[in-house]
DNA sequence: ACACATTAGTTGCACGTGTAACTAAGGTCA
DNA sequence: TGACCTTAGTTACACGTGCAACTAATGTGT
């Protein structure tokens, strides 16, 4: 008797220890934040690039400048990457794109010779007004499938989740910097 | 006057026009939910590359490989595809690459010789051991951003706009085929 | 048993992209 | 005004990755 509780307590304890170690240590992919977010990113731009890709063979950095452009009128490729996020020379390709098909025009600043400044020409304007709406139904077709009590949360948790990880992000890049 | 009231009236139809066709059309890309999820997702992949990428110089395939492996033990490189949702030659090249590192290792299915059975040596394991917590512990730090009241809402959105997000993609998918 | 289709995994190729180096212009301070 | 630094934007290079074609093994139908 004595050697049986004796065992069941180890047991107990190994139990205990694994449930622990397990909580601590077992990864699954799939219930993993980064990979989840990766994932709904990922499935959300390939369905939404049949919008602009298909029938236009617009990519990712053509479409944010295109739709920054729509936005805002006129702006320098400077500007353009810090609204999208888009480092310099993507903005820079993807400008020189653009113009390449007639959808944007360029004309160098008077008053500052590095920059241009950027605008959507009518072809531009037209394929824009084409593609936005279409892109913001999209965008309400996949909002959709959240339950209308959870939405509210769910926009806070992104703001806050992308807020954080912008604060993890510089932490890294800062640590990386260091040594 | 009449005019006066006239040109009023029209106006007013101009401005209620306007904010239809504004709240119709008019995108901005930093409410525009596609490109707020690619924006997060990117962010938190790489603050977490600290984790895996900064002392190991382990990739993004290379870590999920592990990580699998790591949950899973002997597995084929179609599961491991499946598991992950990567291109099979992705997985191919990630093999590939923790197999010269030492990390893994493979050996040829006696029942099915076109498949290798993968799993990671000792060092591997040592290697996933030692990241898995990090990057548990990277995750806990991003989640904890979200109010606790919302945390339930935002699992419950994430995992709709991800089964909703697959399916628009898969209905592009189809529509792509069939032109 | 043989021809044909399918599947696991690898490799060649083209392409997009990040890094670093560069050009050209502007700002600063003496 | 001239030396120096910073900034907007472009280009060269290396590298990762998706697609298509391929190899080798298995399954299928007659």
């Amino acid at each position: 008797m004595t050697t049986d509780m004796a065992n069941e307590r180890v047991a107990l304890e190994n139990t205990e220890e694994l449930a622990k170690k397990a909580a601590a240590t077992v990864l699954r992919l799939e219930a993993f934040l980064p990979y989840r977010l990766y994932l709904l990113a990922n499935l959300s731009a390939l369905a939404l690039s049949r919008v602009y890709n298909d029938q236009y063979g617009i990519g990712i950095p053509e479409w944010r400048v295109l739709v920054t452009l729509g936005q805002f009128g006129v702006m320098t490729g400077k500007a353009i990457g810090a609204h999208t996020h888009m480092h310099k020379t993507k903005v820079s390709r993807a400008v020189a794109e653009l113009e390449k098909r007639g959808l944007l025009a360029r004309r160098t600043n008077r008053e500052d010779m590095r920059e241009s400044l950027l605008s959507l020409t009518p072809e531009g304007r037209a394929t824009y007004e084409e593609l936005a709406p279409r892109a913001l139904d999209f965008a309400r077709r996949l909002a959709e499938a959240i339950d209308p009590t959870d939405r509210a949360a769910f926009e806070r948790a992104l703001d806050q989740l992308t807020k954080r990880a912008g604060a993890l992000a510089d932490e890294a890049a800062a640590a990386r910097k260091r040594q």
